[in-house]
DNA sequence: GTACATTTGTTCTACATAAAATAACAAATA
DNA sequence: TATTTGTTATTTTATGTAGAACAAATGTAC
């Protein structure tokens, strides 16, 4: 992949840091894959990516402060860059333009 | 992934190949994916993910018959199965289902 | 109140699958 | 026979995925 490009997996992930605000990590991203995209995955898998997405530059992270909630340890908390927002804006507009180029996958109203 | 996932450049792909209709063969959706997706890949990536998309039950190929044009030997059609489609339209409503979810990148109208 | 299980988390390591390039091969026509 | 239009085969790199180790805080039992 030349790059810029981006897989499937890591738009899914990167879609739900922005849609997570405040909340992403690790195991939040995991439920929600989960719940909301019928992704069942361990942990690891996303974990490793995140890193990815860090280190292309598409998310950036930071160590969350006080645990005032029951267990758990700091909070690696993830947040989306301009540039992993581009990506996921190209992604969705040559998508929206091929459907739409497409009847039997046109969407009619979103 | 998990069989019934399907991978970006996999989607893209297919997607072409139901845009091109009676015309789908490699040089053709490599053209396409230059000219519809800002995509450049050599002809050997199109064609080992073709044949993935075939193994996997996604499209079918098929040897087409007469040689009208100049140049050139039979091509190999391909047309997308009814599970193709269906990952498609799983894809697109995911997608769709999440944007919606976005502020910042729903999309208005289509 | 102190030992230990449990919960919530991340990191590390390894492997499977998808993406992409390159080169070889094939057939028709200029 | 050189060029165009095509597919197939082989190899390398990037993505996707699992599993287990490790870490820190809280719960619970005595």
């Amino acid at each position: 992949m030349g790059k810029e490009n981006i897989g499937e997996f890591e738009e899914l992930i990167l879609l739900l840091i922005l849609k997570l605000k405040e909340d992403a990590y690790g195991l939040a991203i995991r439920k929600a894959l989960k719940n909301q995209a019928e992704r069942t995955v361990t942990i690891g898998a996303v974990h490793s990516t995140l890193n990815r997405l860090e280190s292309k530059g598409f998310a950036e992270s930071y160590l969350s402060e006080a645990t005032d909630k029951r267990g758990g340890r700091r909070k690696r908390l993830f947040t989306i860059t301009a540039s992993g927002k581009k990506a996921l804006e190209k992604s969705r507009d040559l998508k929206v333009s091929l459907w739409t180029s497409i009847p039997e996958l046109a969407v009619n109203k979103i």
